[in-house]
DNA sequence: AATATATTAGAATGATCGTTCTGTATTGTC
DNA sequence: GACAATACAGAACGATCATTCTAATATATT
C-alpha cells in the first residue's frame, strides 16, 4: 500500500554520525544534518526522532560501522600481544592520516557537560566494553608471557586507554602529527618491561 | 573624573575561564557568562570585546594563572627528570580529583572545526611552547643519564604530551579514575628504558 | 554644582537553534 | 481509479544565540 522509502537509512545515518564526528554534538545543527545528509527535514524526524535520539543512533552506527575494524583485531584468536600492536599500529596510522578527526565517543567525553546523562551513559558503556576487549588480549598476553607482569593487566589497560585518548586528541591537532608514528613503539615496549 | 570601576577583572576572568573550561567555547553562551561572572552585559561587552576575544583573553588567564603551577614545576632549576616526575604526578593527580574537568587547552582541541583560526592558532602555540617545556627537561635528563637515550627525546616528549591528553580526557570521563594513579609509574619507567 | 564616565537592568535586533506543521507531489497496493 | 503512506520544499513556532542600544542611576574629579 504505502509508498516505499526512497532513500537509505545507512547512508542518512554514515552522513549524519560523518557530521557529528568532525563539529561535535552541541556543534552540530538540525540544518546541519539536514543539508549534509541530502535528507528531507520532515523525513529526518520521521525516521529518527530527534536529534538526541538521532545522536544516539550515530553512536550505534559508529561502533558497527566505523570501528569494525578495530574491533576486529581485537578480537582476532588467538587474542594475546599481536592483537594489542596491530590495534596500536592501525591507531597511529589514523592519527597521523590527514583526515583524523579523532574518535566520536572520546570527542563526546570532553562535551560531557552539554549532553544529556543518556548520551554520556552510552558512551562511557561503550568504551568501557572496548577498554574489555583490551583486557583480556593483555590477559592473554601476561598469560603468554608476551607482557610483563610487573604491572597488573587492569592497569595496563587503563595505560593502553589512555595512550588512545591522547593519540586521538593528537590527531586531531598537533603541530608534528608524523612523529606519532614513533609512539607506537614506546608503548608497545613500556607493556613488556 | 569618570566613576571607579567596581569589579575585579581578573575576578570576572577567573569566572569565565572556569564556565569555558567546563563547558567549552562553543556550550558556553554569553548569557551564562553574564550571569555566573556577576558582570553586567554592557561592561562585560565594554571591557572583554566580543565573546571570541573574551575566550582569548581567558586562554590567557588560564595559562598565566591556572598553569603557573605546572609551569614552575618544569621550569624549577636544574632542569631533569625530576621536573617531569613532579608534573606527571601534579597531572595524575589532578586527573583523579573530583572536580577534574580536563584542561581548557587540550579540550579546546576538540572543538577545532568550531572555533575561529585565531582561536586555534593560539591554542597550538601555546601547546607547543609547553611541549618546548618538557623537552628542555628531557635533553638535560639525557645528558645526566637519567633517561634512557633510545629515543630522541623528540620523540619521547610527544610520548608525554600524548600521555597527558589521554590523562585529561580520562580524568573527565573515565569509569575508574582512582586506578590512574598507577600510570605514573609506567609512564616514567618508560622513558628509563 | 557640573561634568564625565561607570554601572545597572532590560529591551531590542537579527540570526540561528530544535521542532512541528502545511500543503503538494509521488508512488505503491487494492 | 481510489487509497494510503511517503517525499519534499518551505513556512512557522518559540527559544536561545551574540550583540547593540536605551535609559536611569551612581560616583569620581574639576
Amino acid at each position: 500500500m504505502p509508498r516505499s522509502k526512497k532513500y537509505n537509512k545507512k547512508a542518512i545515518l554514515a552522513a549524519a554520525t560523518e557530521l557529528f564526528w568532525q563539529r561535535g554534538y552541541d556543534g552540530t545543527s538540525m540544518n546541519d544534518l539536514v543539508k549534509y545528509s541530502g535528507l528531507n527535514r520532515h523525513s529526518m524526524y520521521n525516521e529518527f526522532g530527534d536529534k538526541e535520539r538521532l545522536f544516539l543512533s550515530c553512536i550505534d552506527y559508529y561502533v558497527i560501522e566505523d570501528s569494525k575494524e578495530v574491533i576486529s583485531i581485537l578480537k582476532r584468536e588467538p587474542v594475546g600481544l599481536k592483537n594489542i600492536e596491530d590495534f596500536i599500529e592501525n591507531r597511529v596510522r589514523y592519527a597521523v592520516s590527514d583526515d583524523c578527526q579523532g574518535c566520536l565517543l572520546i570527542n563526546t567525553v570532553t562535551e560531557k557537560e552539554i549532553v544529556s546523562d543518556k548520551i554520556n551513559n552510552k558512551v562511557s558503556a561503550i568504551l568501557r566494553s572496548q577498554e574489555e576487549l583490551i583486557h583480556l588480549c593483555l590477559k592473554a598476553a601476561q598469560e603468554k608471557g608476551e607482557v610483563s607482569k610487573k604491572n597488573d593487566c587492569k592497569t595496563l589497560t587503563i595505560y593502553l586507554s589512555c595512550f588512545f585518548r591522547g593519540l586521538m586528541n593528537m590527531g586531531k591537532g598537533a603541530h608534528n602529527k608524523a612523529s606519532l608514528i614513533q609512539l607506537a613503539e614506546i608503548t608497545i615496549s613500556a607493556l613488556k618491561h
